[in-house]
DNA sequence: CCGTATCCTCGCCGATACTG
DNA sequence: CAGTATCGGCGAGGATACGG
C-alpha cells in the first residue's frame, strides 16, 4: 500500500514558519485564544503576518475560528492541532535544557 | 532566579531552517553521515546551502565534523544533537498521520 | 569528495495606515 | 477588536562555476 513513512515535511511546513511555534505554544496552557492575545504575547508580530499564519493554520485544519460575538472571535485547536502539541512540548524541553 | 522556562525558540532556531529537519532525520537511522550522502538524500539541496547548515549545526554544538581521511569526512551527532531526535520523531509521526 | 566564491532572484515579512 | 491594503527592504537560498 505504499505507506510513505518517514518524512518530516508536513510538520516542517507548519513548524518552519516564523512565529507559528510561538503561536501554537499558547495552546499548551490555554484552550482558546483571541487575535489580540497573540499580538500581546508575541509582542512584536505584525497583524498582517499574524493573520497570514492563522489563515494557513485554519486551511491546514489545525485550528478553527469561531466568532463569539460580532467583532470578536476565538481560535481553537482541532484534533489535528492537538496532535501537534507533543512536538511543541519536545521543542520546549529541548529549548529549556539548552538555553 | 528568573528561570525563563517555556520558550520554544532555541529549537525553532534549528528546526525552522529549511532542509535542517530532513538533514537531522538521517540520524534517526544512521550514526554518521557524509556530505554527499546528504546531497543524495535530499536530492536537490544546494551545496552552498548544505554547507551553511552543517556549519551552523556545528557552531550550535549539535553535530561534530570528523575527517576520516584527506578529502573525506563524516558528521556525527553530539549529545545535544541526540537530544533533538525526539523532536524529529514527533514531527515524523505527526507527518505520517496527517500525510 | 568536500566544499567555497559570486551573482542574483524571489518572496517573506516589517512598517504604516486604514476599515467593518 | 479583528483584521485588510500597500509598499518596500533585505536576506535566505538557488544557479553555476571553481578549488583543495
Amino acid at each position: 500500500m505504499a505507506t510513505e513513512i518517514g518524512s518530516v515535511d508536513a510538520a516542517t511546513n507548519i513548524i518552519g514558519d516564523k512565529w507559528t511555534p510561538r503561536l501554537l505554544r499558547f495552546f499548551l496552557t490555554e484552550n482558546t485564544v483571541r487575535f489580540c492575545q497573540l499580538q500581546d504575547m508575541t509582542g512584536d508580530i505584525n497583524p498582517r503576518t499574524l493573520s497570514a499564519r492563522l489563515v494557513k493554520l485554519e486551511q491546514e485544519g489545525i485550528i478553527v475560528k469561531r466568532p463569539t460575538s460580532p467583532a470578536r472571535c476565538e481560535y481553537e485547536l482541532t484534533q489535528k492541532g492537538r496532535d501537534l502539541l507533543p512536538v511543541l512540548s519536545q521543542m520546549d524541553s529541548w529549548s529549556s535544557k539548552y538555553s
